[in-house]
DNA sequence: CCAAGAAGTGAATCGGCATTCACAAAAAAA
DNA sequence: TTTTTTTGTGAATGCCGATTCACTTCTTGG
């Protein structure tokens, strides 16, 4: 045996693969997809084309590891918020707003994760995502109902309305370019839909909300 | 002058359009975008695959067309119910219903006019087509809200809402293979969150209970 | 029937990009 | 240092399907 990975080598590897990925995160939130070919990651990541191959096996490898880590990421935060302090209903609000805010932070990120077109691969990755999201606020719905918070309903489908509802909200000013401006009343808006939508309202009224068109 | 297009000769023109238009909504539905290529298309519609560019300019046009024209009739079908007879809250429910049952009915092609990635070109024509959906129910929320129905509320925010929901809840069932089973429960549960998020169960229960609180 | 112009053909071209590969540089063992 | 193996390079390759184009076939008007 003629060659071991030292130490040193093997933290130099894996430092690259780091770089990889930011780079290709990066490219991802400055431009979309298109913005992010293999040699624009290799360049950003300060190594060749050929290089980026030795540590994903594709294209759609590396990008379907960043999304999905970019998601693992958001779902920890709603998680944590979901089994945070107070009634079922903060806590939805919380996930919501949440959600929003930091999707509005990061408009063209959240946008290529929300809704750019992309290959096949990634397309799944990207549903599978929705579906972890919908998988929070489900629990979330069946805490609530037990808790007597929300009426009784279909929790799956409310789940995925959740989700579409307030990532359609988001997308429409995100896509091509968002005005900051009106943010509070967007996210405030999503809010409030979506407590209605579960029925919150009903049983715990906060204060007068909703603005009228 | 020795070449004028006869009134049959034009007919035929008009035809060959019509028979290329049709063959890509057909593949499209059949297996979604990938499917479509110019050349399937131009075998299917019985022509060469050069020929289509005497029809359209290129493939995105093409496409563009199909989606726009299907979106045409979607719209016209939820405007008629939207201007129909009954109180605000019984034609919203008619259109969330009507809608979603004729996306059940051709999934695949539901499927890639709501979230297929494709190209940007087609992309914009389907953002397009949902602010259109969106505008449907913005009006709808806004007449409900003038005539007490619905409380008051961001319509802009309301109506993207609406259509994120149903489209997501639509989605995941069509994406792969839908079951047929439990389409009633599905448009049902869809149907119940729109109008509980539009705040239309509170003021107008479906039998008795005086409307405006 | 003929000439002129239009429509139709389909194989060749083209463009864009991921992926590969022959080779070079670097690292570990001897 | 020499040998062996790994990592890195970047130009060349491969792929794929849209688009083009030289050519054929059809239509029309004379």
């Amino acid at each position: 045996m003629s060659y071991r990975r030292s130490f040193l080598m093997e933290e130099r590897l894996a430092d690259n693969r780091q770089r990889i990925l930011k780079a290709a995160r990066a490219l991802v939130a400055e431009g979309g997809f298109n913005h992010a070919s293999i040699a624009a990651v290799a360049a950003s990541a300060g190594l060749s084309a050929g290089a980026i191959y030795r540590y994903f096996p594709s294209k759609a490898a590396l990008f379907v590891e960043v999304l999905t880590s970019a998601i693992d990421h958001e779902i920890a935060i709603l998680q944590d918020i979901a089994q945070g302090e107070g009634n079922v209903t903060s806590r939805l609000r919380g996930c919501v707003e949440s959600f929003a805010n930091r999707a509005l932070e990061g408009p063209y990120l959240a946008y290529a994760f929300i809704a750019e077109p992309a290959e096949q691969e990634i397309d799944e990755a990207r549903l599978l995502g929705r579906k972890r999201f919908g998988e929070v606020f489900k629990s979330l719905l069946i805490e609530g109902i037990d808790a007597g918070e929300f009426p009784a309903q279909s929790v799956d489908i409310g789940a995925a309305c959740i989700v579409g509802a307030f990532t359609e909200a988001l997308i429409r000013p995100i896509a091509p370019r968002a005005k900051r401006e009106g943010r509070k009343e967007l996210v405030e808006g999503i809010v409030a839909f979506c407590l209605r939508a579960v029925g919150a309202n009903a049983s715990v009224r906060k204060a007068g909300r909703g603005a009228r068109a």
